[in-house]
DNA sequence: GTCTATAGTAGGATAGAC
DNA sequence: GTCTATCCTACTATAGAC
């Protein structure tokens, strides 16, 4: 097997263990058991445990960030913007649901560049979710509720996102999505 | 000073740094700096780095379900429970929003018995939450969407109060609670 | 109640054989 | 590509002086 896939093989199996119990409490050791591997063989395949931490997390960051960044350009009204949002967090939890809890609860402990980046990246992503609901707000689109308290109520909604849904057996992404827009979105609409 | 109030100097101190790195990556010897002693001295207050995770989540937890058997063994309407509910939350949020970092994201730290008497609680909580919600449901308070949606939406946010709630400053208590059941429950009535 | 010293263990990572 | 052996550091916790 090629280098590149072993390592994602082990970047998918530390996304379980760190979802877990967290990147700190989770041990090389550990994650070479999980492969069937002594601990020594992994750094064949990555550099530290470090890079995996930041592999899975800069990845998923940059991932959110295209994704709004393309919501963002769009000539679409603010509901269909704040909906686009919501389809943007379903698909990213479908796809790597273990990965978003090293996102959301690991990333302090990504070293200095990755840091830096990662927490630029989400500063920005935040202000552009609040900028839609401002302007929603503006042209009359969206109720006139506490901002704030709509985008962190709706945020943190969308970021826990990943401890739920893998206990919904089967349900279909569609209907999640449909679901998710009419609980999020019919309050504020 | 007495070994109790030194004790409880303790607890919230390592509340603050468990709340920016996680149980697992604060050592006793990070612990000891805040307070200004070194690791051994804090071996003179408490037993182990263990005792003061449990202290802190369990308190916590028994607060939740204190709270939580009021608000069912109530005669009072589902929305009104619920808006009781958001009201225990952000009570406890304004009281030690410190702790409940822990009690959200290092549960799973605790040992034996705690764990378990914890994940009791835990699903004893979010069972009487559904309860409330679909017996809202039946009577015709609350608006048939997908409930366990709205029972994990809802969820969330409570439970991320305390990241959000320290950046807003100078909110008054009362303005937070009308404003928090506006936007969670706005939707659902 | 805090200190120094240290025991005993476990962590990330490397060297070199196969 | 995986192994054994091992380095070095850092951890929790204890013993005993002050």
């Amino acid at each position: 097997m090629k280098i590149e896939n072993r390592k994602q093989e082990i970047i998918n199996a530390a996304s379980i263990l760190f979802k877990e119990k967290g990147y700190s409490a989770v041990t090389m050791r550990d994650l070479a058991k999980a492969m069937g591997i002594k601990a020594a063989s992994l750094y064949n395949h990555i550099q530290s445990k470090q890079e995996i931490l930041s592999t899975i997390i800069i990845d998923l960051a940059e991932e959110f960030t295209n994704g709004m960044n393309q919501i963002v350009s769009s000539d679409k009204s603010a509901i269909q913007k704040l909906e686009n949002i919501i389809e943007l967090h379903v698909d990213v939890t479908l796809r790597n649901a273990d990965g978003l809890a090293s996102l959301n609860n690991d990333w302090m402990h990504l070293e200095e560049e990755n840091l830096q980046y990662f927490e630029k990246m989400r500063h920005e992503y935040e202000e552009n979710f609040r900028d839609i609901v401002y302007k929603g707000l503006e042209k009359g689109e969206i109720k006139a509720f506490n901002i704030e308290i709509m985008v962190f109520s709706t945020l943190s909604t969308l970021r826990t996102l990943y401890l739920w849904y893998p206990k919904q057996k089967n349900i279909d992404a569609n209907i999640l999505k449909h679901d998710m827009i009419s609980v999020l979105l019919t309050g504020i609409v």
